[in-house]
DNA sequence: TGATTAATTAACGCATTAGTTTATTAGTGG
DNA sequence: CCACTAATAAACTAATGCGTTAATTAATCA
């Protein structure tokens, strides 16, 4: 997988909200799949896919234990998706400078 | 559209390389649809359906010049996305800080 | 006006996604 | 062994995504 395709599976893992709950939830700790899973009106196999989509995109990792498949969060392409829009950051910096120095004017009448 | 289905329409729209690409030469400045489709073996209808979702993001904005359209790149969405990752950011120097202190302690280990 | 250029719309095919319910695998523990 | 729990696989439906070609809109310009 090129660098480029671990891009799409991420934002692609990302583009949705249960998905993205489910992320926030492993931010505190390590879950089982059920435990995952309570929070939502899905059934559980519709759970168990999201769970797997983020694995694909490497977002989480799954051990063993007994019948269990604990999952963790692994933060790495998060790290790839922030400094991919890191790129974009002198962008926006930019207009945040022009709009600064707009309101300094405004604020200070000397200039011209 | 509430914050939860806008990041899915970020998400979305940046999960395929196409569209990447697009911001990518937008953030060199405005383009009309033909110039953003030059680089690509893609039909130009195939294209502007790539604008399209990425102006329902909001990703783009668009002008009227004559029978001309052109874009320019809106780095609203993409802030957002940079502050959602932030929520991880501490997880991830979270182990940071654990590599460290590991490298630490094998670089002296003095420690016990 | 008629030809040309820029871009979108329409209509279609095909693959993927997201969800369901039912069935199955695999491990635990009486 | 049998019952139970955790989780996945299978099979299916409905919707969406991505691309095509052909047709259409809209503006320019000779």
């Amino acid at each position: 997988m090129d660098s480029s395709d671990q891009l799409d599976a991420t934002f692609s893992a990302l583009a949705h909200p249960a998905r993205r709950a489910i992320l926030a939830r492993l931010a505190q700790g390590e879950a089982t799949v059920n435990m995952l899973a309570e929070p939502f009106e899905m059934s559980l196999p519709a759970i168990s896919k999201h769970i797997r989509v983020l694995e694909n995109a490497g977002l989480i990792k799954r051990g063993r234990h007994a019948q269990f498949r604990p999952c963790t969060l692994d933060t790495k392409p998060l790290q790839d998706i922030a400094n991919w829009t890191d790129q974009y950051r002198p962008i926006w910096d930019a207009r945040f400078d022009a709009m600064d120095q707009l309101l300094n004017q405004l604020k200070d009448p000397h200039h011209d």
